[in-house]
DNA sequence: CTGAAAGCGCTTACAG
DNA sequence: CTGAAAGCGCTTACAG
């Protein structure tokens, strides 16, 4: 109550602890724990009168102390490699809402595609007794740093290949970019630009490995001037998409990715003067709010990602629960779960040009 | 390490903690903590041995137990209403570099706008001694149950009004929505609408009343039809767009929020058949890429909002100091921080057709 | 079924 | 300057 003594006593004034509900209730501590936790025998008229006080004295457990004893906290942490991208947040939420349904906190970290950044969520998790951790893609996806992490928690990767015994949720860009391709080169296209991620991430490569077999499935030499991936995505894809409209030998068609890129190729489509879709036609992967809203409405390769996250959600809770378990379950884990992306169909696309002369 | 004593050691196999550190330093645990932690006095001597032997067994504190008995955490965690939103993704990247820069590291919190939820969140949070919180706005902004918390831990608010010893940073709505509503009636408009978000919430309710006052000082009487403010803006801006562009005494003008409710309005505007600005003129408020990419691109209000975060952060940062240094000082607290915004004119605001006649 | 005790890993008065 | 001890709030074998 008085101001020195605040010195000494921090958190806040006066928490009531199981102590205080033991006394109220008239039994020992041990006694007051098992029946709060329903962890041990305890008579009924102990019970009672334990349930009793601590609803009383609006007793709360202390998880911080809860978790330097048993060593777990249920909160998990999930990172991801930057909060701005909308696609990441719908994913978040729905992982949070599964989450919640067991009991658990989520809690997320902010990576920046950094892998230092990534290290050092990671450690500050772990070190806070997280019961498991949902990644997303990030660079560096199988550093041995993670490998060892995934041995005494519970790991799921979204959109990431890491260690052998790693969980994770994955979304089908192989397929995803082969289908844009295809339904680009049925129109006609041959001249067809890729723009997608970092290349050292499995998003984007599979990206590219999915763009390639369509073109080779259909005799187009792939030509590696058109595919441009970066991890600054947002910065360059301005400038890249307006180089490649400027030369002479332009692609017709574009797919790139429907978050920052999209923004930089349709600014570059409009300052170059080609029009959408007579001049150039375009598919997004990933859908959003400016696709759709765009005028010509923009083709996507759409995915799932409430799926995704409700997914990864729920292959972690089955970690969790082999993890408490023991160490054996180890070579028991390994789950995955593989979704399938699907094409909307807008106005984006039409003939090239020189088919339609 | 065998597979049976699992369940009696928790956490991570063989921790190193500071009693390791000490023994191989051959110093007492004691004053391993103080040679650690720089406090107390220590021989430099005893310094370097727990110095070497940290390193040497690459000890890390645990921070759960320190959590436990210094009641703090090093941790500040960050509610918002809606991880979807980008404007709130780039205030939080803000926060987290401010934070980070001074050693503390950031959690984020999602409230789903429920005020449930929130305190929930909170409470989680606080029970993990959090040093401190920022809140975004939220329902149920002056509770008395955040007043109360405020009392044990520094809080800081962006654009949310609570308490008296309060501290926030609060963004300008009201001259926003003020400037943008003159800007339209000096075009000649009249009839213009306004669709923000919840009017209960502080940036919805300033953002009306500076739209109020524009109208007023010119002498325009206030159509309460043409004021627009819900909760779930995403469902209902795309009807109730519509419903106003088709009614005879149509708006020839709209003042809309940038993210989710401008779609709407967009997709209305379009389907009514209307063009932009030509039929109808068109400003957000809240800068994105959607604005900046639409054709005719949208005049937007905008504000700074890495400097939101930044503020939150360095008043936050300066209250937990203050918290710490003890209980008299909250009378000395509640500092406020308020930005301006700026109108962005783009290409979407015209003349009114009737004044063009 | 119950209580007393140990211990999770740390920090911090308190005596020396 | 240093060590031994108490204690943060809890859980969990261990004897009764």
């Amino acid at each position: 109550m008085s101001s020195r003594t605040r010195t000494t006593s921090p958190a806040s004034p006066a928490r009531v602890t199981i102590r205080d509900v033991a006394r109220a209730a008239g039994v020992s501590l041990g006694t007051a724990s098992r029946a709060l936790n329903r962890s041990g025998p305890v008579s009924d008229a102990a019970l009672q009168a334990v349930e009793r006080a601590a609803k009383a004295l609006a007793y709360a457990p202390d998880p911080i102390a809860q978790s330097l004893r048993t060593g777990t906290s249920g909160v998990v942490g999930l990172l991801v490699s930057d909060l701005a991208n909308p696609l990441y947040a719908r994913i978040i939420t729905a992982v949070e809402i599964r989450l919640q349904r067991e009991g658990y906190a989520m809690v997320v970290g902010n990576t920046h595609n950094s892998k230092a950044q990534e290290e050092l969520m990671v450690d500050l998790f772990r070190r806070r007794r997280v019961d498991g951790l949902i990644l997303g893609p990030c660079e560096a996806e199988r550093s041995e740093y993670l490998d060892q992490v995934s041995r005494d928690l519970a790991v799921v990767a979204m959109d990431r290949d890491f260690g052998e015994h790693g969980s994770g949720v994955h979304v089908d860009h192989f397929r995803g970019a082969y289908e844009a391709c295809r339904y680009l080169l049925d129109l006609g296209h041959t001249r067809i630009a890729l723009m997608t991620s970092d290349a050292a991430l499995r998003p984007g490569r599979e990206r590219i490995h999915g763009y390639r077999a369509a073109l080779q499935e259909r005799g187009v030499a792939v030509d590696q001037a058109l595919v441009r991936s970066s991890r600054s995505a947002m910065d360059f894809s301005f400038s890249d998409a307006l180089a490649l409209l400027s030369a002479k030998d332009r692609p017709t068609a574009f797919i790139c990715l429907g978050t920052r890129i999209l923004s930089g190729v349709l600014q570059a489509t409009r300052q170059s003067g080609h029009r959408v879709p007579l001049d150039v036609s375009l598919i997004c992967v990933g859908d959003g709010d400016l696709p759709q809203l765009y005028s010509p409405a923009i083709t996507a390769v759409s995915w799932d990602l409430e799926a995704v996250g409700t997914a990864a959600a729920e292959i972690l809770l089955r970690a969790i629960g082999d993890h408490e378990a023991g160490a054996d379950t180890k070579a028991a884990a390994g789950q995955e779960v593989r979704l399938a992306t699907q094409m909307v169909l807008r106005e984006s696309c039409a003939p090239p040009p020189a088919a339609g002369a």
